[in-house]
DNA sequence: CATCGAGACGGTACTGAGTACCGGCGAGTA
DNA sequence: TACTCGCCGGTACTCAGTACCGTCTCGATG
């Protein structure tokens, strides 16, 4: 057992007892059996203890997102998510445990929401260099980048909280909704209906469906 | 001057001598000609000395929310990014050197996403509520939160680089793109505009953006 | 006028995170 | 044996953040 492992076990237990707080640095390298430096060694502060595997996930996107092609970026980056995802769900009960400590202690709050940022890079970088690169799509990147990662948090957090009994079907659905805002209807198109009467509108309706494509 | 916006003065320029880390509290309480207690008095930690209105803008935000209507919520969320930005440009140079400080150094860059977490907060909640509330809307409203603060934020930061001129005009920009990818075309509703006239269509183009809420 | 209470401020002392630096120990190598 | 490289532990230090207490001012109230 690696004194990193021996840290995060140590440091979840203590966590679980004592809350985060009432935990110092001390506590925790006391109970892994090894010295204060080795902590600071291998994570960079307190908070990172609990996202031991942050690096790892972020290499995991990037390598994905890596060995993509033109035609299937979009592919890749839903891929992406579902490997950040799939990793959870593998960690079963550590993720839930990281989960209440996140949603009640303000600095691992703000430390996760540093780490779903840098996701949201990754895929906001290679969203747009995908697009070519030009200013003009540059906020089209970083929306879709930012709803892909929102649609991950959302089935995510809905399994963290036991509100999700097939996350991986829910993160599909969601990904269809997600990308569907992006791909239907093309790009800032709209539809539009002009029409001149003096009919009443419930008249004008089954003609109305017609022109919008629809079936009434 | 009140003690807050001496320390605020005192952070600024202190930050923009020696840098942040390389600065402390002592010095800043110090150049301010105030006590440390008081430091920590109206500022919670170090890094939010640079955020010194981000209560008051979550405020305008939530005051701004609450005065609208079930027709009027989307234009209300968008205002209240608005907001935001009218903010940020007001300020001027101090928000140009705050960009330059949250580019640099990691905490404030985390605190800063952090602060944003709480914008995107407020208008997913809101959103949520117009929506209904319902578990099937939830995703939604958070995509359109999400996309809401990442538009802003991109032409915010646009700005803060001095990529953007006219800034509002981007924002009102985006602002269509982004809220046009969740109404148009969307699943059952369509965006339908209804007149009667003998103008010449080249006449009524500017109106049509204007209902669509686009800027040409 | 006297005094009482509230609020803002400063000072002191303390805990604990994070850093810098040094020395030890074992494994491989010439 | 001597050397070096990498990993580890220990010590000492800085500084953010907290707790607590005493002081001052100001306005209200008797």
């Amino acid at each position: 057992m690696t004194a990193k492992e021996r840290l995060v076990e140590a440091a979840f237990s203590l966590f679980a007892e004592r809350g985060y707080d009432q935990t110092t640095v001390d506590d925790i390298t006391e109970r892994a059996g090894v010295g204060r430096t080795t902590f600071f060694r291998t994570f960079r502060a307190k908070e990172d203890v609990i996202f031991p595997d942050h690096e790892v996930l972020l290499q995991a996107i990037e390598a994905r997102l890596g060995g993509a092609t033109e035609q299937t970026a979009l592919l890749a980056v839903t891929e992406g998510a579902r490997l950040v995802l799939r990793h959870y769900l593998a960690e079963g009960e550590r993720a839930r445990t990281r989960y209440r400590l996140t949603r009640s202690v303000p600095a691992l709050r703000d430390r996760e929401i540093a780490g779903v940022q840098q996701y949201q890079r990754l895929f906001r970088g290679f969203l747009h260099d995908w697009m070519g690169g030009g200013e003009d799509t540059a906020l089209r990147a970083e929306l879709m980048a930012g709803a892909v990662v929102t649609a991950h948090n959302h089935v995510l957090r809905r399994w963290l909280s036991g509100r999700a009994d097939d996350p991986l079907r829910e993160f599909d659905a969601a990904m269809a909704e997600t990308v569907g805002l992006f791909t239907a209807a093309g790009e800032d198109e709209a539809s539009i209906v002009v029409f001149r009467t003096k009919k009443d509108l419930n008249a004008l309706l089954p003609e109305l469906n017609r022109v919008l494509g629809r079936n009434p």
